[in-house]
DNA sequence: CAGACATATTCCTCTAGGGGAATATGTCTG
DNA sequence: CAGACATATTCCCCTAGAGGAATATGTCTG
């Protein structure tokens, strides 16, 4: 349901990929470090986990959650493509820059 | 009151940034472009302006929007954290991979 | 097996925000 | 200035989804 557009665009969920990002953690380590209920965290982690950002397994009756980074590719292919019309735009003006220095030189 | 993340999370307002990715475009261009109404397009442009991640100049009775592309640096700061991460991921499957064709090899 | 503990799920409420239709604002042409 | 055109704004409806409280599920220890 969620896309991993969605899913990254809540505040709460990117505190938890960055609270994962450390390492490997129990819901209840993410309750604490985040002071967020316990049933919004599970919430949280389910549509982060939908959209395959986050894995877990389990470790006695806890659950140890994961980020899987590699999730974000899509996201990082959507960024590249406007970061080659940024260096692009940046290349201009630093052509403009020259063409302007070329100028003040001739006088 | 939208955050960059959000802006990006709605899929027209991506496409519209796709749009005009190409190049400069009036309001009535992108309407036709990718066949929503008109005062919708003007909403997502309003939200898209609010996080700067578009800007527009008058032209007569038209207004040309433009993508600012240096406004998606925040997302290459929160991406840059897990990119490091990310390669180091791909180069372990890369190296499995090399390593399966080696054992493939031996046989 | 009876609890205690850890997490997931459900139910409810409430608000943000997307879409449609109508209208307001602004700008051009005759 | 009267319209036509281009865009912005408003109003209304409706749904998605975030948070809180309660509860269900699963797992450990005695």
């Amino acid at each position: 349901m969620a896309d991993l557009f969605t899913a990254i665009a809540e505040r709460h969920r990117r505190d938890i990929l960055d609270a994962l990002f450390e390492g490997e953690k129990a819901v209840g380590a993410l309750v604490t470090d985040l002071s967020l209920a316990q049933p919004q965290v599970s919430k949280h982690l389910r549509v982060l986990s939908e959209v395959g950002l986050v894995r877990s397994r389990a470790d006695g009756r806890r659950r140890l959650y994961s980020v899987d980074p590699t999730r974000l590719a899509p996201f990082q292919d959507w960024l590249a493509k406007y970061e080659q019309a940024m260096s692009d735009r940046l290349d201009r003006i630093d052509d403009y820059l020259k063409e302007l220095q070329r100028q003040g030189e001739k006088q």
